[in-house]
DNA sequence: CCAATTAATACTCGTTATGAGTATATATAT
DNA sequence: ATATATATACTCATAACGAGTATTAATTGG
């Protein structure tokens, strides 16, 4: 091997690309490879054909999903060894750069479905009630991951990590924290992608969530986090909106993307407040209640305010 | 060249290194390269030595600096063609990944030196007045941007950005907006690099704030915005204090990093009433006005809050 | 047609956070 | 002793926020 070739590895590019329907979060798994779970659209990146990174994402999910991606930044980039290898130690190395994405669902294509992603994170919804999972599985698992620890300062770090993420003795649920979560599930080997790793403490009860292959999963916890935060001070939802919409829809979106509950006519003041949408006259065909006036997104407001988002109230409330 | 071949890359790890010294934020820069202006520390990334990206950037900072870096974390990765090579084509494709790291500073390395990052960046430092470089060159010439566009929309939108940006036309500063100001001068060809790229528009007045080799002041521009927003959520800031330090000290500090000045009396409220910091009985040995109390971080903040950060205020006020 | 139901929309109210001061205390320099 | 510089303590008005109640406009079942 030449001292130039030491040093050369392969860019492996991956995108979350979510839309929302009917409530659900939904994010774009393309089928085959039934061995260690779903997969994000992913390919490689050829430097020889693109001038950038996202400029390549672009080019072969436009071939392989048929979809055009209105907007898409890029998240994160990951290359821990023995984290995106079917089997550790095997193929070249390949570091991967993870991608959010949104759109607006539409037809799929041949190879592709939608997969609501709470199916992935069953613990980050707490829309409904407070996922009992959390308190059933999760809280006592982590007492088990804590206690396991060698030595006693380990142990009282790996308490605290907990009770943070997951809100636990009373602590607030951040629903920001989504990567840390995940990752704090997969140190204690609780979520089957450490077993595939063969990383110890594989002895744990079931694995929470469905897996996924790689470090998709990884990716996919990053680009909910990314925008669960960026939707506060950014106006990304409106990439997941049709053109016209009533703001019960627009904060239904906002809640399936956050998993939190927001109080109604909070969210009116806020976004009619902020100048984020403007009326259009006319009334939606609902089939119960008084019909809501039809919004649409003052995309000027990106000219006029620094940085307008939908602000979503610290604590949930009733609907 | 083989099919495996074909997608094969150098990846290259660059860290903005940053520490406060005297109220003025800086980052170290390595010698040598004479050519095109200061370089981060950089170096290649060895899949075969390194397990994580991060561990990479790790060793060989150690080995380049003798830092012993405390805090990093992952910025961005820059893969366009043609922004960083130090001629356009040659040389094998890199994709570079960019670091933050924070440390207090001591002995140089011999050939790094520490440099005031507003060299680079002069237009960024509103602690005293506003820059006045921003409404002598920078607006004019960035309204001539504007006009020179081949279409009306065109024109308009950079007009937008321009005052979006630059908090023109009594728009307010965004202190966060480091990276879109750099990228918007690089596009109007108002700074050294975009003439080295050879973007058309080289033909500008004078090149603003001093250039950097490759696509490094891009990274800093990166890392000092991203640093400027986390401060508020996370209590990075004590990285780059020592174990005591007055409440002045660690507003100089913060200042420093925002380039805003803030209203001391709240920002006193602000940082005790968070529980950020705890007083030493001990008094700093000054050598004019009221001694001031010493304080430490209180560590224990992180495993009590959620998120807490140094919320400095919308607008400055009188020091 | 009326009452119950459902949802949209409009207000209200108390609490907290924030911006901007004034007032007072404690040191040094002359 | 006085001027000056800084630290620290309070005050106050306003805006933002969380959590309601009240009212309006439709549908649905009798």
């Amino acid at each position: 091997m030449s001292a130039a070739q030491k040093h050369v590895v392969a860019i492996g590019l991956s995108a979350a690309i979510v839309s929302v329907a009917e409530e659900r979060p939904c994010v774009l798994i393309v089928k085959h490879r039934k061995d260690h779970g779903d997969a994000l659209p992913f390919g490689p990146f050829d430097p020889l054909q693109h001038r950038t990174l996202e400029g390549g994402l672009r080019t072969w999910v436009g071939e392989q999903t048929h979809l055009d991606l209105g907007y898409a930044e890029q998240l994160y980039t990951f290359g821990d060894r023995g984290r995106h290898e079917l089997k550790p130690g095997e193929g070249p190395r390949i570091v991967s750069v993870g991608y959010l994405a949104l759109t607006r669902q539409s037809g799929e294509a041949p190879d592709t479905l939608w997969r609501d992603w709470y199916r992935y994170f069953p613990w980050e919804d707490w829309r409904g009630e407070k996922p009992a999972i959390i308190a059933e599985v999760i809280a006592p698992a982590l007492a088990a991951f804590a206690k396991s620890a060698p030595h006693a300062g380990l142990s009282e770090t790996r308490r605290d990590r907990a009770r943070l993420c997951f809100g636990l003795e009373g602590l607030a649920w951040d629903e920001e924290k989504v990567l840390e979560r995940y990752e704090l599930l997969y140190e204690a080997g609780l979520v089957q992608e450490s077993v595939r790793d063969g990383r110890d403490g594989a002895d744990k009860p079931l694995p929470l969530g469905a897996g996924m292959v790689f470090d998709h999963r990884r990716i996919l916890a990053t680009a909910i986090a990314r925008l669960r935060g960026k939707m506060k001070y950014r106006p990304v939802v409106f990439e997941l909106m049709p053109a016209s919409f009533t703001l019960l829809d627009l904060q239904r979106t906002v809640e399936a993307i956050s998993g939190i509950r927001l109080h109604k006519q909070n969210f009116r003041r806020l976004v009619e407040g902020l100048g984020l949408v403007e009326g259009t006259g006319k009334v939606s065909a609902l089939t119960r209640g008084r019909p809501a006036e039809l919004f649409r997104f003052r995309r000027e407001v990106l000219r006029e305010r620094p940085s307008p988002g939908v602000r979503l109230g610290t604590r949930r409330a009733g609907s």
